[in-house]
DNA sequence: CGATCTTTGTGATACAAAGCACACACCGGT
DNA sequence: ACCGGTGTGTGCTTTGTATCACAAAGATCG
């Protein structure tokens, strides 16, 4: 799904597989709730058992980055997961912003799970000139106009997609003209981008369908 | 060198991938939206374009469930969705049961994304007995105590499960002990099942954190 | 109705990811 | 300061997935 090809690997860093990237975030969940709770060290064999994987591969995983833990020991909680929020880019905020403040984008906007781990919807925007103005959730709607004067000024990263499925080609095309390279998208719909964008889907209803294969 | 496999696979289905049965929804989607508007024949190049894949994939996840197409011509866009539906097993309609009737409980149970596709939220759980008797959108709220017999009165196969993530564990065991075997998480923690319980995942944070590591 | 163009279905092949297994590092106890 | 126990990091093997490439089937057209 997201093509993110880098075709001239020119000298420095090892190409890290794309799936290996998206375990990263699964690890840096664990290590947190751990460090609240139970010892400062844990091993490839704990965390695998939390996250239904085998060691070995936790271990290579790491390895792509570096020797983290000690042998006979573990892995220090706090200090990997420092290092893997280094490494994702989480040791800072993002601001982001989103498009379509219908239902599903004021429930977006509302959730209070994003900030808290450096996601900050900064501006949000909708073509319906009706609700334009309005202010939901400490946001004021803006038109979609004010898009990429509003992504520069903001210095915006990321972009939330949550508008209906016939103007949602549209409204991506739109964030990647302002320069947006990352996309978090509701809409059911593979989108088109141009190499160098990534879109990841959230799509509750892809998941539940791929699952009643299964039950029989 | 037709069927040569070994091991005890006497008989039966072929063993599909899981990462085809996770296409499939794809190639639906893409199938029922086509057949609006465009012809009544796709072939797997135009597929392949619009969900940026090659179409030798597209073929050979269709060819481990029968010979859909026609050489020269492609797939008739009808025929080929009615047949992938039967396959996920989405000619039927599922009912569904929703525990966590918190903020996103209430964005679930009221996103109208579901029914039209065949999943239709019928009991809905929570935990807090000041909000228990409470109706929202037409579902009256239960106790968890009454899970096991209304998910075997209303023949519920399928989970969702909102509910903070400190109790998030402790629901789905729940869940499972009342026989569902498909579990939707919203909840931002790997719970631990049963084998045979297949649980998804729906945690837009995960997604923007692996995200950040192709920014820079 | 044969020539040519299109597009499928699929063996063979190439590529990628996961898992195994073990040398080696470090810990703690005595 | 040694020794048994534990757990990492990694080369090698196995498993899984994607792509290639081509024969065969159907379409199209003069």
């Amino acid at each position: 799904m997201a093509e993110s090809n880098n075709s001239e690997n020119s000298g420095s860093e090892p190409i890290v597989p794309e799936v290996v990237i998206q375990r990263l975030p699964l690890y840096v969940r664990i290590l947190s709730q751990y460090s609240n709770s139970d010892r400062d060290v844990i091993s490839s064999e704990q965390l695998g058992e939390r996250l239904q994987m085998t060691p070995a591969q936790i271990r290579k995983d790491l390895s792509y980055f570096g020797r983290f833990g000690k042998q006979g020991r573990g892995y220090d909680v706090a200090m990997l997961e420092a290092q893997l929020r280094e490494i994702l880019g989480l040791d800072r905020t993002w601001n982001t912003a989103l498009v379509g403040m219908g239902r599903l984008g004021r429930a977006v906007v509302s959730y209070p799970g994003f900030a808290p781990e450096g996601f900050n919807i900064v501006a949000a925007f909708d073509a319906n000139e009706q609700i334009v103005g309005e202010t939901v959730s400490d946001l004021k709607i803006l038109p979609i106009s004010g898009l990429s004067e509003t992504v520069a000024k903001l210095d915006i990263k990321i972009g939330i997609v949550t508008v209906p499925i016939d103007h949602a080609q549209e409204v991506i095309d739109e964030l990647v003209a302002a320069g947006i390279k990352s996309i978090l998208n509701y809409a059911p719909l593979s989108p088109q981008v141009p190499a160098g964008v990534i879109v990841r889907g959230i799509d509750p209803v892809l998941s539940l369908q791929s699952m009643t294969y299964y039950i029989r």
